[in-house]
DNA sequence: TTAATTCCTGAGCAAATTAGTTGGGTATAT
DNA sequence: ATATACCCAACTAATTTGCTCAGGAATTAA
């Protein structure tokens, strides 16, 4: 998992979107001005979003985005790896046949240790919802 | 807290490092070799570990890189703070003076909410030492 | 039906970051 | 002296980030 402004920008938008959605569709166009984010960066943003079925579409006028769940079914994690690039945590790219390591036991000594940080990072972020999130910002 | 490949390069000589310096300094010529990190970039990235007190270094022939502390004293958050640059949390840098949020109470939505996320982050990776991650290794 | 709104897509581009190269130094043990 | 090894700065290439531009498609409302 990799955790970058990108991954900020997403979070950000989606507070954003979940404190609005309850008066109907949110427009990214809304959301650009109030964060300051370029539109276009939203719209490649939300695409990402909504491949991932975080977040639904309308089109048209009235249209936006909403919560394709509730808040506290979305996770941090949730949305970061919706819209980052996964990190190759492992140099042999996860086949385990790497014998570079003269410690290894068989695969490369990054294999298991990169990616079982990697996993309690993401059980982290996944403990952390959407709802959770919101929640401390109205208060 | 940025949490990029970089990080992970530098976690990972730091673990070859701890590994092995029960025999005395290791160069980084042969954690170059084992883990396939440039020693150029070895270099750089250990030149900043230095500089933030995580390791100390011993010049000329037998010489190379000892940890500065305890592996038990060395998290995983220091050796990435180190060596990562600081993410920019908040989009007014960190002055509180930005009122371009319209639900905002004085600045930016992404200010407190980041933040506290970012510190939860730095949180748990300081919980975790470079002493557990070499004992799962070994394990 | 026309116009306005809004999502949707892809190409391209500048800035920043990552990763590495090159080419030198300086300290130290043998 | 010489080899080892850290130290350092400038430069480069590849990737990612963040954004602009230019359209297109769906939907609502006049």
């Amino acid at each position: 998992m990799r955790l970058t402004t990108k991954g900020r920008f997403a979070v950000t938008a989606m507070i954003d979107l979940a404190l609005r959605e309850t008066h109907g569709p949110v427009t990214l166009a809304g959301i650009s001005q109030r964060q300051k984010i370029s539109l276009s960066y939203l719209e490649q943003l939300f695409g990402k979003l909504r491949r991932f079925n975080i977040v639904e579409s309308t089109r048209g006028p009235g249209g936006g985005y909403t919560l394709a769940r509730k808040a506290d079914e979305i996770s941090v994690a949730d949305i970061i790896v919706a819209v980052d690039e996964p990190l190759d945590a492992t140099q042999c790219g996860g086949k385990g046949n790497c014998h570079s390591d003269e410690d290894s036991h068989g695969h490369c000594m990054t294999h298991d240790l990169w990616s079982s940080l990697n996993s309690k990072m993401v059980e982290y972020l996944s403990s952390v919802s959407l709802r959770d999130l919101v929640q401390q910002q109205a208060g």
